[in-house]
This record gives C-alpha cells, sequence and structure tokens, in this order.
RNA sequence: GCGACGAUCGUCCAGUUUGGUCUAGGACAUCAGAUUGCCAAUCUGGUAACCCGGGUUCAAAUCCCGGUCGUCGCACCA
C-alpha cells in the first residue's frame, strides 16, 4: 500500500495541495490550498457527487451562508454540545479538560455538559490546584470548536459554520414551498465548513476549514419504506460492519436481516456506493460501519460511516445519519417559526425526518489519490490511475521533437481543444520524459504530433495505463475526449 | 492541548557532534540552448534553501531560549 509519505510528497511536488500561507512563519495548522491539479480533481469529484447523486436522484441543490447567526447554533445545540468546559492555571497559563481533570485528581465523575460554575464549585471544594505549579485555577471556560465571529461594529456574535447541513434546515420550509417538494425531498449542498481542531493534523485527513458535501433526505417517518426506487438498487452490493460481525450482502438481504433498518436508509447507502465505484476508489477496501451509540452524535438516533481502507487506518468518509426531526424541531422552537408541511402524498401535516449523507470532499481526494497511486517496477514510473473523468488534466498535446513544423500543428491541436476540454500542451524535453511527467499527475492520454502527421494528419495516442499506442486522425481527437471524458 | 523527536533549494540529502573551511555542496526535478523519428538519453549554461524572533560570541546553518510548523503517541473528532 501506498504510504501517506508518498503521496504528500507528491502533492508537494505537483501541487496537488500544500499548506496554507506557508511563507508566513505564523501560518496556523490545519488550513491547506489545493493548487492547480488538486483544484482540478476536487472540482471533477464534486461534479461525479452531482452526477451521481443529486441528478440521478432529482435533488435539490443550494449554496448556503458560511457565516450564522448565534440562535442558530443555540437550536442545533452546537452551543451547548461543542463545547468542553477549560481552565487555566493563573500562575503557569496551563490548560486542561475540566471533566478530565476533575476525574483524574478528585475521581468524580462529572458530565461534559457540566455548568461552568459547578466546575469552579467542585476545584475550591477539593482544593484541587495546577499539578505543574500548584498554583490555583481562573475561572472554568469554555473552549468550543466553532469559530466566532464579530458581525458589524458591535461585533454581535455569529459563527461560522461546523456542518453545512444547518443552512439546509434553517432554508427547508422555503425551499420545501418554492420548489413543490413532495417527500422524500434530498437537498444537497457543498461548501465549506469550519471546525477549531484542537489538534488538526495529516493535511486533507484532519482540517480546520474542509469542504462537505451533503446531502439530507427530508423525509415522512411513517413512509421510510415506501421507497419504490429501492428496487433499482437492491442487488447492490455492500459491506456492513456491525461491531461483533461484518457482512457482505445485497442491499435487499441487509434490509430483510434488519441490518439496514428500512428501504429509505437502504437507498441512499446504496447510491452513494455507487458513486464511490465511479471514483475509482478500491471498493473491497470500504465498508458502512454501524456506530455503537457511544459513537454515535448527540442528534442521531441510526448512524453509519462509510469508511475506506487507507496506509494510515480506516478513514471515515462519509457519516450517514438519520437525525430524526431533531434539527427542525429545534430550529422551530427556536425562531418560533412552523416547520410543520403537509405531506402531499399522505395528506399528513407532518415535522419531516431526516437523513443525511455528510461527505467529506478532502478526505476523498486524499484517498482517491492514494488508491489511483501505482508504482511500475517494470517501467520505472510513477501513474497516477485516475479515471479520466476525475484527471486534473484530460490530455496532453506533444510534438515528438522540438521542430517548427511539428510545435505549429500541435500547437493548433491545442487551441482547437483546450476551450471543451482540460488540454495541457508541452514541448520542452524528450519524448519519454514528457510521458513520464504526465502520467504522474493522472493524465490519461498523451496525443504526439509526429512526421507522419505531416504526410496524413493522424496522430498518436498514448494511453496512461497500457502505454498502448494508436493513431488516430487529428479530426476525430474532439469526439475521441468527448467520449472519453465521460463517466 | 500534553509529551517525545524533528525543520537546509520544488523534492531528497550532506554540512551541526567540535561555531570560522559555507557569499552553504550534491542528486533528482525545473528553465534556456544544442541534439533527438516514441518511453525519465546526452552536452552546455541557468534558477533555487539554512522556519521565525531573540540571545551568547570577534564570528552562528551550527550553541542557548521562545514561537511556528511537521511526524508519532495520548487526548479530541460534536
Amino acid at each position: 500500500m501506498v504510504s501517506y509519505d508518498r503521496i504528500m510528497k507528491l502533492s508537494l511536488e505537483r501541487g496537488f495541495y500544500f499548506p496554507s500561507s506557508e511563507i508566513y512563519s505564523d501560518s496556523p495548522a490545519g488550513f491547506w490550498e489545493y493548487g492547480p491539479n488538486g483544484n482540478n480533481i476536487k472540482n471533477k469529484f464534486i461534479e461525479l457527487w452531482r452526477r451521481e447523486l443529486v441528478r440521478r436522484d432529482d435533488m435539490i441543490e443550494i449554496d448556503g451562508s458560511q457565516i450564522m447567526s448565534k440562535n442558530v447554533f443555540v437550536a442545533s445545540g452546537h452551543i451547548d454540545n461543542f463545547s468542553d468546559p477549560v481552565i487555566v492555571c493563573s500562575k503557569c497559563k496551563s490548560i486542561f479538560r475540566a471533566d478530565k481533570f476533575i476525574l483524574e485528581t478528585a475521581g468524580i465523575d462529572v458530565p461534559e455538559r457540566v455548568p461552568n460554575n459547578e466546575v469552579d464549585k467542585i476545584l475550591n471544594q477539593y482544593n484541587l490546584k495546577c499539578p505543574k505549579c500548584l498554583s490555583s485555577f481562573q475561572q472554568t471556560e469554555r473552549f468550543n470548536m466553532m469559530f466566532k465571529v464579530g458581525i458589524g461594529p458591535n461585533n454581535d456574535e455569529a459563527y461560522l459554520r461546523p456542518e453545512t447541513c444547518q443552512t439546509i434546515f434553517v432554508d427547508f420550509t422555503r425551499i420545501f414551498k418554492i420548489m413543490r417538494g413532495k417527500l422524500p425531498v434530498p437537498i444537497a449542498q457543498v461548501g465549506k465548513s469550519f471546525r477549531n481542531e484542537v489538534a488538526p493534523r495529516q493535511s486533507l485527513l484532519r482540517l480546520r476549514e474542509f469542504y462537505q458535501a451533503e446531502i439530507e433526505v427530508f423525509c415522512n417517518p411513517n413512509q421510510l419504506d415506501a421507497i419504490s426506487k429501492f428496487d433499482d438498487i437492491q442487488d447492490t452490493t455492500l459491506t456492513i460492519d456491525e461491531g461483533t460481525k461484518v457482512s457482505k450482502l445485497t442491499a435487499k438481504e441487509a434490509l430483510d436481516n434488519q441490518i439496514i433498518p428500512n428501504k429509505l436508509i437502504g437507498y441512499y447507502l446504496s447510491i452513494l456506493y455507487e458513486f464511490y465505484e465511479k471514483t475509482g476508489i478500491d471498493m473491497n477496501q470500504t465498508r458502512f460501519r454501524k456506530l455503537s451509540d457511544q459513537e454515535k452524535a448527540f442528534y442521531a438516533t441510526i448512524a453509519l460511516d462509510f469508511e475506506v481502507k487507507t496506509s494510515l487506518g480506516w478513514l471515515e468518509l462519509v457519516a450517514c445519519n438519520y437525525r430524526s426531526d431533531y434539527d427542525l424541531s429545534q430550529h422551530s422552537k427556536i425562531s418560533r417559526e412552523k416547520m410543520e408541511i403537509m405531506d402531499p402524498v399522505t395528506n399528513e401535516k407532518i415535522l419531516p425526518h431526516v437523513f443525511e449523507l455528510s461527505l467529506g470532499v478532502d478526505r476523498s481526494i486524499y484517498s482517491i489519490l492514494e488508491h489511483s497511486f501505482a508504482e511500475d517496477h517494470e517501467n520505472k514510473r510513477v501513474v497516477l490511475k485516475l479515471k479520466p473523468y476525475l484527471a486534473p488534466i484530460l490530455g496532453a498535446i506533444l510534438p515528438l521533437v522540438k521542430k517548427p513544423e511539428l510545435e505549429e500543428i500541435a500547437k493548433n491541436i491545442y487551441c482547437n481543444l483546450k476551450k471543451d476540454f482540460d488540454m495541457y500542451y508541452d514541448g520542452s524535453g524528450s519524448i519519454g520524459r514528457r510521458y513520464r511527467r504526465l502520467e504522474e499527475i493522472g493524465v490519461p492520454f498523451a496525443i504526439t504530433v509526429d512526421y507522419d502527421t505531416l504526410k496524413d494528419s493522424t496522430v498518436t495516442i498514448r494511453y496512461r495505463d497500457t502505454m498502448e499506442q494508436r493513431r488516430i486522425k487529428i479530426k476525430d481527437l474532439k469526439s475521441f475526449f468527448e467520449i472519453n471524458k465521460k463517466p
């Protein structure tokens, strides 16, 4: 298996991703840039997500704000649940998690959501001091994983969203009305979320600013098995890890065996699976893992993670949570906005439930890179076997040697194709070197203009994975790329 | 956030032990030119780095302190 370090090296050398603000010594951890190649892959990944999930399932896609008011997160529970009590030594400024500290020193098991004054009381009562300098602690504070921002001259309290889905929840009633929604109605969004991670690590795998592609399926909780399109995917084979046992079985079998609770969840897990199949990730190295009650988020009643095996172990790519009506009822309560809707199918007035597929884009990109990376020792080359529709560049136009008559034709071909496809022109160095360079960033096709081109207007197509070469007429190139850029 | 270790061209590494030889060297990559009829060829020339701040010293890539970042472990991952 390719190591994390090897992918990291490739990324730095070839511009997939690299640290943000790296010329400054005070640049914070957990922020990374996509370079030209990485950005192209990311855009194409998102476009594939749209094709295979959003358009396939007639989803509605929105693009919401990244900064949202305090009340949004009071309602969502993030103000309360997303923070840890923290105590700071008044002298040496050492920081401790209050609940852990009290458990370790006084042996008292306080809940994570313990009020600040309660912590202060316990510290006093048991005379707990800083273990490093034996000084007393300052008043208990909260460390919140959300980034707080101040709006306007008064610095009104607001936050960068820690998950994209909250915009979907707060917008739900308007979207449902204007789009003449019928349950189940999936609403999708791709965008950035922000979490003030304590220890961001491993580049794209734990970021403070990251892309999520989320799908919130609003549904009638009484109609979870009334999904006729389940039949389309019932033979999709899923690997499901229930903690005690791992089963590989079709969606239908999983449903029959109660491993999946209903058709709606089965359907969405299956189309998610089929989407990832198309990314080039080795599906034998993936699984859905049922989360235990301890692992589940506070809003989830059923939770499965879609995970992929990488050199760093199993990596969570998609959180699939049945959030019930938690979010809508909370937003309804705090905003005093009625969020019940008429289900036109059953003529019931209900508060919809939500099943979500919360996908981590950056982790997916990393996994695709790792699973696409191949070292071809026989030919002494490194090949990134990206699917053509995910490759940062679809094709490169190369003059065989540096001769004006070949370069002119090659540049013409390049100019004729570059508006329709992601093309690249390279005329420097030996032809073999150029092939090697291209396959390292995953360019699937190289077009070489040679001396035969002058005679019969054909060029060589070289295939990245097999190194095979075929001749094709210049005028047929457009349709060749048209066909080959499709999933 | 804690602890251990580390940080030199785009990448990998030498130089730090024992301060002066370093206006920092090599390899790969890259750029320009020459050459080249298809898989990292060759020749010539070029670009390019001591993480940041402070201190010690006649003198710091090298020693000391602080910060930042990175790797690993713990914790965290709603």
